[in-house]
RNA sequence: GGGGGAUUAGCUCAGUUGGUUAGAGCGCUACCUUGACAUGGUAGAGGUCCCGAGUUCGAAUCUCGGAUCUCCUACCA
């Protein structure tokens, strides 16, 4: 079903067309099939609400990429698409829509907030999804969960109860860092450390015991004097050793606290005393629990103060009582002095304010199966790509600290938790822990809170699959593709998720156990390989962000580079696992790219039926020795090369390498030389060897699809489709890709054997054509098709190469008639290892510039030949070198030397 | 404070275990609309491989020290 095609590649019609077919199809679905291999990847499931951004472009290319390949390569691939409910994300900004109806959540109350949340999840939701299409991408779409479905909720909540049986999880009362806007509590990885321009406060308190003496103290939070239960110093300071035990005054509300001395206080910090906030700060917490200090809480939820920071304080917000409080200080005279200074202050990630330690009760989660996540990954059952993050994931886990799980929201899977109404809650009698909750509902009420979105998505390599049910269908899917293959995403979720999906793994996947073999925990870790990629960032280094306005929509670079393009764009740019800075002119790469493989198909169209590819078998039977020339020969070793660098590159996870490879074989090779040197043949159908050259196109070409297929999926297999690689109705999926060296054997078998010392001397015509053109460059008759050259071949066997590819080498030096002589006289002229190829001028020779050009080339070979002489007189270097090194050392001084003689010669000739 | 990473052409980056004259894309210059492609072709200019020391016959590559940038992490108020 050959078809024509058009001077240029309209990625328009031709992706979503075939992205329909796909999916209409049946390629994308991934199942158990018994004696195929299976291939799994589990999306980082995007938030329900989110929209495609380029860091989305990148990530999902790349499992796009290994998915792809996994199915060409005759595996069973099955890549689990889904959404995130991203509880606090998708709160926020129901909670805003609230906020412009003048309403709040507590005014409409939990129910009814809920269907709002709903709506809001239905409407947004699966509009990403519906993006990630446009991409490309093949996820099994069949199988798309949310962490809200019904089902999923249920696992979560199952995971809840199996780990608070086995008593990791707890609930306890401390310092949390609190979000004042979400009014809820957020895990450690939810605080963003940013550097703030702030003040520091030097101001005095004064002795009770000694009216007149004062102790300056520093501190960046005079808002929360109040909340001061003790001043500490450190015990060995001899400034104030005499002091410890004493009272000293807390300036407002008026009352005295004890010194007391504690060596988390830094002895050269400041003045070395520091006022103690048990409340307010994580280490005066700890400091207050080991002098058994009281806790005064002067903060509300939202921000403010309460009474018990004074009257005149109460319902103040914070940073507006740090104003009064200074005030406050200044009219005590107790200030002496402000001063500029920078510190590192917490940040709520999505509220955006200053984070506040506060005190409250909530769950927490100690991490199961700690050990067995670092042996994991130390004993290379899971890899990470590149390797260095490894060292990250390991110093987190050997830092690691509980994980407060609960959050006050109300948009997440509430906490299977229920308290006897009415009765003291820390008794654990008056405690309920199920997923169906108790039997008599009617004497309890349920906890209030909702997990962090994180303790719902670390189940998610396997719960995707309807873990915990024992139904068959799960336990078959779950035997079959769990472990998962792997796992791509970005370094910024190492700790939220990547980690703590292997420890629930670990501690999940199997029976409960106290410790775990290393056999065990091949079976139960989520994943094997974890490939980490950078994040995209703009031309200057910044972070992407919509209020920065340099965040691109990628569905606007589809448009104009095609999803092809953008595809192989972004990869292309992406080094291993470091942060990309982001440029669209760098996507033009891909567009042209995908516009060349349009037309040297269409050139190979133009020549020629296309019937005889329907498979690659059949392409093999029309080739010969007899029909392939050194061209034919050197293109089939540089594709058995690239296959084989693709392979390597596909086990290293090196994906920018890929996209390099294949771009420089195709258009490098193949379009630049392959198809240049062939097109006398294959645009005459009377050459003896154009069926060959044919022949030859097809497979390369034909193989070069599969490759790329991967990357640019649409227009490989709409190119498939035209030069009738495949029956109709099938598509390039259902072929295999060969590997290498079974594509040699191939070759092999049909008596075309691929010789590399052929292939090589074609790599010296090639350069002696570089240098023919070079000269005609220089002489200002690069466009004349119609010049002489004279050739003095190397030797007898260069003269044989010579004579052998002679119409080629006219072809492409632009020659309308080569002569081999053994002298030539005053012409210009370059080098190569073949021979001399000089321009035959019939005017004169503009004796200076040709002079000139000549020295320089010299310089630069007596610098080589100096360094070859050094090294080859050097005898360690004999004697310590590898032979093939020395020998190859003495090979290139002799070549060198030999173009060195040459070219002094051809200088000599002009006088 | 601790730990990564980076530093190679004007820009963005490759450079696999140390071994021919350090590469690519973009940009730039010149020439070319030659029967796939101007989203193209050909040729070219452009580099003290951050600095210093060391190991080695040999270092962009390994070791140590330094500089600059960057990210992560941490309870100096």
């Amino acid at each position: 079903m050959a078809t024509e095609l058009n001077q240029s590649y309209d990625p328009k019609n031709v992706e979503s067309k075939w992205y329909k077919a796909w999916e209409d199809n049946g390629c994308f679905e991934g199942e158990v099939v018994e004696g195929k291999d299976p291939f799994t990847i589990m999306i980082p499931p995007p938030n329900v609400t989110g929209m495609l951004h380029m860091g989305h472009v990148l990530d999902n290319t790349l499992q796009d990429i290994f998915i792809r390949r996994a199915r060409i390569e005759g595996k069973s691939a099955l890549w689990h698409p889904g959404t995130d409910h991203a509880s606090i994300a998708t709160q926020v900004k129901v909670e805003q829509a609230l906020k412009k109806e003048g309403t709040h959540r507590r005014d409409i109350g939990r129910e009814k907030f809920l269907e709002r949340a709903w709506k809001w999840s239905d409407d947004h939701g699966g509009i990403i999804l519906n993006q990630l299409r446009t991409l490309g991408a093949s996820c099994d779409w069949r199988r798309t969960t949310f962490t809200m479905d019904p089902d999923y909720v249920r696992s979560v909540q199952e995971a809840f109860v199996k780990l608070y049986d086995r008593g990791f999880i707890y609930r306890g009362k401390r310092l949390v860092n609190w979000c004042p806007v979400s009014q809820t509590a957020l895990s450690n990885e939810e605080v963003i450390m940013k550097p703030q321009n702030g003040k520091m406060y030097k101001m005095r308190y004064e002795l009770v015991d000694e009216p007149g003496r004062f102790l300056e103290i520093s501190t960046t939070r005079p808002e929360t004097i109040m909340g001061d239960s003790a001043v500490a110093v450190h015990p060995e300071d001899e400034r104030y050793k005499d002091l410890v035990g004493k009272k000293i005054w807390r300036p407002f509300p008026k009352a005295e606290i004890p010194i007391v001395a504690d060596r988390a206080v830094e002895l050269d910090f400041g003045t070395g005393v520091l006022k103690v906030t048990p409340a307010h700060d994580q280490a005066d917490f700890d400091i207050g629990k080991r002098h058994n200090l009281p806790v005064i809480d002067i903060m509300n939820p939202d921000g403010t103060l309460n009474e018990l920071a004074g009257e005149e304080f109460a319902g103040v917000e914070r940073f507006k009582a740090r104003k009064m409080a200074v005030k406050k200080l200044e009219e005590l005279g107790l200030l002496v002095e402000i001063e500029d200074y920078e510190n590192n202050v917490g940040y709520s990630e999505r509220g955006d304010v200053p984070i506040e330690p506060r005190l409250s009760e909530q769950w927490y989660l100690k991490y199961p199966k700690v050990e067995e996540a670092k042996r994991a990954v130390e004993n290379g059952t899971i890899k990470f790509h590149p390797k260095r993050w490894e060292k990250v994931y390991l110093h987190w886990l050997n830092n690691i600290q509980d994980w407060c799980i609960s959050r006050q929201l109300w948009w997440g899977q509430r906490i299977p938790v229920w308290y006897k109404k009415g009765e003291d809650r820390k008794d654990p009698a008056n405690i309920h822990v199920s997923v169906d909750g108790p039997s008599d509902p009617e004497n309890w009420e349920q906890d209030d809170d909702v997990l962090d979105t994180w303790a719902s998505s670390y189940l998610w390599p396997f719960a995707t699959f309807g873990w915990p049910n024992t139904d068959e269908k799960t336990k078959r899917e779950l035997d079959y593709f769990f472990p998962t293959s792997m796992l791509v995403t970005g370094f910024d979720i190492i700790f939220f998720w990547v980690a703590r999906m292997i420890m629930a793994s670990l501690e999940l996947m199997g029976e409960d156990k106290e410790t775990l073999t290393d056999e065990e925990i091949e079976k139960r870790v989520p994943f094997k390989d974890i490939f980490i990629h950078g994040l995209i960032r703009d031309p200057k280094g910044r972070k992407m962000s919509k209020s920065l306005g340099n965040s691109p929509d990628p569905l606007d670079l589809i448009e104009k580079f095609g999803a092809d393009g953008l595809r192989f764009g972004i990869v292309n740019i992406a080094p291993s696992g470091a942060d990309i800075l982001f440029a669209e002119e760098r996507l033009e790469i891909g567009r042209n790219f995908c516009n060349k493989l349009w037309n040297a198909c269409r050139f190979r169209q133009m020549n020629g039926t296309t019937d005889g590819n329907r498979s690659q078998e059949l392409i093999l039977d029309r080739l010969s020795n007899a029909q392939i020339d050194g061209y034919g020969n050197w293109i089939l070793y540089r594709l058995l090369e690239t296959l084989k660098d693709v392979e390597v590159q596909f086990e290293k996870f090196e994906m920018h390498q890929l996209t390099h490879s294949l771009y420089n074989f195709f258009w490098g090779d193949f379009c630049d030389w392959y198809v240049e040197a062939a097109k006398a043949m294959l645009l005459s159908k009377d050459d003896p060897r154009h069926d060959g050259a044919l022949a030859v196109s097809d497979l390369v070409i034909r193989e070069s699809l599969l490759l790329l297929h991967p990357v640019m999926p649409h227009i490989t297999e709409e190119l498939w489709q035209s030069m009738g690689y495949c029956e109709e109705g099938q598509f390039l999926q259902n072929s295999t890709l060969i590997k290498s060296a079974d594509l040699n054997a191939a070759l092999a078998a049909k008596g075309v054997t691929v010789d590399v010392a052929a292939a090589l001397r074609i790599e010296q015509v090639k350069e002696l054509i570089t240098q023919a053109r070079a000269v005609k460059a220089e002489y200002n008759v690069a466009s004349k098709r119609d010049v002489t050259l004279f050739v003095t071949p190397t030797d007898e066997s260069c003269a044989a190469s010579l004579e052998d590819n002679l119409d080629t080498i006219k072809r492409l030096a632009g020659a309308a008639v080569i002569e081999l002589r053994d002298n030539v006289e005053n012409a210009p002229g370059s080098v190569s290892a073949l021979g001399t190829v000089y321009l035959d001028l019939a005017s004169a020779v503009d004796v200076d510039a040709e002079r000139e050009r000549l020295g320089k080339e010299l310089q630069k070979l007596e610098k080589v030949i100096a360094a070859g002489n050094g090294k080859l007189k050097n005898e360690t270097f004999i004697s310590k070198a590898p032979p093939q090194v020395v020998e190859g050392a003495r090979k290139q001084l002799a070549e060198t030397q030999a173009k060195y003689d040459e070219i002094k010669r051809l200088l000599a000739s002009f006088g």
